[in-house]
DNA sequence: GGGGCGCCCTGACAAATGTCACGGTCCGGG
DNA sequence: CCCGGACCGTGACATTTGTCAGGGCGCCCC
């Protein structure tokens, strides 16, 4: 009984280099391998995957949402995140899209081999190291505003121009940035944005 | 005449999956592979290869060091630097470390392996647009003080500090970053220091 | 009903950050 | 020689950023 893989990986030489090592175990088939979010469902819905294989960092939609729409769509494929950061935020949101496995991909081959064959077989597969921080990063402790105020400042705009987008005074604003810096228990706000960012507090 | 290779690539997940894809290619054969970059020039001596396939980042020593370093100690083995990003100022650096080769994670396969053949013979091999875009972030318009602050602000540190450590006045500091941000046509520290890093400006 | 609590919102204040006008030194070319 | 240009360095000033004390609203629970 061979597991039916898909693929998803944007880096075309890592993607064609995964493929060649996964064809090579007997009891792996590769149906299908993509380079973008966005072709993930429909390329699932043609080949029938036992087990996706998404990478995070994709253009046009990230493994993540992916994940969450191949869930909806393709309920029989079940998904294993495979990805370069270890970053409890991600793992976080990786459970919630309902993925079964997280694999990074410093992880030796034999270890998302076992992955994918326990994930195939309805199991959860986690490192350990990587459970334990996300558990120590813990639930966020930012408020919906505080979380508004610093993805808006992603762009890198100003307080004016973040207050005008939201309806508040810029003292608010500014409010809003202090207390996230207290929070995260940075200096400023590009810190704050990357510490919360990091735990996928947005 | 098979080529001998060493490889060089921190996720190991990729880096076995980068050595079976290059196996299974007739004429090149993988001497070695490791994971960190302090590994390389050992490796390089014990084992002698004619290309060595070096992933920029890597830990304790970055691919474009062990580049200078290998280029010193063992001269018979070419280069050719394999990164995810195809940043102006990665190139910049590869060339001046003597790589004779620079190829992204997002080419196709034949492309590595025709970029190692021609590396072997001595070759330079460079991909076109990567190269026009080094070519047009130019060289630096930044003076000797400007990187240095620029530099010292990574750490997070603040202005006294910077100017304690420089043996400078905090004015002439904020001096220097102003300048910064004027020529990088940006509006803050932050945006000065990550545009100038993304040009090879450090 | 009335605390107690958490979140939202604001303006006044303090500290940091960025800008400007100005000297000083060194160097290469008329 | 003397001028112009590039770089280094400085302090005064304006703007942006962060902090604080405090008021309003809704909700849960006694």
């Amino acid at each position: 009984m061979t597991i039916r893989l898909l693929l998803a990986e944007d880096q075309e030489l890592v993607r064609t280099a995964l493929r060649t090592l996964l064809d090579l175990e007997d009891d792996f088939e590769v149906v299908a391998a993509v380079g973008r979010g966005d072709q993930v469902v429909e390329a699932a819905r043609e080949h029938r995957p036992d087990v996706a294989l998404l990478d995070i960092e994709m253009p046009r939609l990230d493994g993540l949402a992916a994940a969450a729409v191949l869930a909806q769509e393709v309920p029989g494929c079940q998904v294993v995140i495979l990805t370069t950061f270890g970053r409890a935020g991600y793992l976080r949101r990786a459970m919630e899209a309902g993925a079964l496995g997280f694999v990074v991909k410093d992880a030796p081959a034999e270890v998302l081999a076992d992955a994918i064959r326990r994930v195939a077989a309805g199991e959860r597969v986690v490192d350990p190291d990587l459970a334990a921080a996300t558990l120590a990063a813990g639930a966020s402790p930012l408020t919906a505003r505080e979380r508004d105020v610093l993805n808006a400042t992603r762009s890198g705009a100003g307080v004016a121009e973040i207050a005008g987008k939201l309806y508040l005074s810029e003292g608010t604003v500014r409010n809003y940035f202090s207390s996230a810096i207290a929070k995260t228990g940075t200096r400023n706000r590009t810190e704050a944005l990357r510490f919360a960012d990091e735990r996928g507090w947005l």
